[in-house]
DNA sequence: CAATAACTCGATTGACATAGTCGAGATTTT
DNA sequence: AAAATCTCGACTATGTCAATCGAGTTATTG
């Protein structure tokens, strides 16, 4: 049931690309020194969401990279699933990795349908969070560094 | 964000022991059986729920398995932490597998907040739901079997 | 126009996890 | 005593994860 550091870091990364969206480009080490992300590492990472048509780079001195959407338009549930696949606990309740499973009877399956609950609750947070929900969050948290993470709901 | 099939095989396991659970004991070869899941393997799943302490067992010829508790108090929250560790989809949300994450404030992540909230969503569901209860919807699936799982809520 | 600072792309690596498989042994029933 | 069953540890093949590396391409800037 777990992201990969390889999917924390993107949405890490993305984050200070939003925050950042204002300027032109930033570049991979400001990102990598900023996050404790490995550079060669976030740079993989970075490529990756390129093709993936999050994010643009330009190249050179005063190269970097940028969003490629407004941050509104970039949820946490699209940046997850292409780095990441299946939202699901189980694929066989996916709707875009969808696997057959080998349960005797899929579509009475009792665990399926309590996966296919938790699948629910999970999308329905990562379809709503956006970048820019990200952004304000993290302005919040900056803002008011007394309302400790715990307390938040 | 996956469970391993080690996981699921785990789960289906117990709801076989849960729907038998007036008998003495089940065999793994009839479990295996029924639910297609490589024998050798199970038996080092079911041995491994036993030391959880969520099954006995019964040597000798008609010996098995048996649920350790009754089918309610077995929540699949209980399960899966046994099985593959914390809920949460990163560890510094995690309540009793908890590790310090590489970001640069982790009391101010905004990442973390809405990590915080998935994994709140998932626990809720899965310290809800007991084995007794995937019993329960089995029945019930298998007889109302015209609806079918993709309409149920 | 040369130096430099970036991104690009594919290959490689080491550690670890996953999904099994296997063999030999211990227990219990019949 | 025989047979069926669980027990336990070791073993293996494959894949994934988290990097790391080298060589290349592109764009700026002095």
């Amino acid at each position: 049931m777990k992201l990969s550091l390889r999917g924390e870091y993107a949405l890490r990364a993305l984050l200070v690309l939003g925050l950042h969206y204002n300027e032109p480009v930033v570049r991979i080490q400001t990102i990598s020194q900023q996050q404790n992300i490995p550079k060669r590492f976030l740079e993989q990472i970075l490529n990756d969401l390129k093709s993936a048509g999050l994010v643009q780079s330009k190249r050179g001195v005063s190269g970097g990279y940028r969003l490629a959407r407004k941050p509104e338009e970039i949820t946490l549930a699209a940046v997850v699933r292409h780095i990441e696949g299946a939202l699901a606990p189980v694929s066989c309740v996916s709707e875009r990795y969808y696997e057959k499973c080998s349960c005797p009877d899929e579509s009475r399956c009792a665990i399926r349908s309590v996966m296919k609950e938790i699948r629910d609750a999970v999308v329905k947070i990562a379809e709503r969070v956006t970048i820019a929900e990200l952004c304000e969050r993290y302005e919040r948290l900056q803002t008011h560094p007394t309302v400790a993470l715990d307390y938040v709901i």
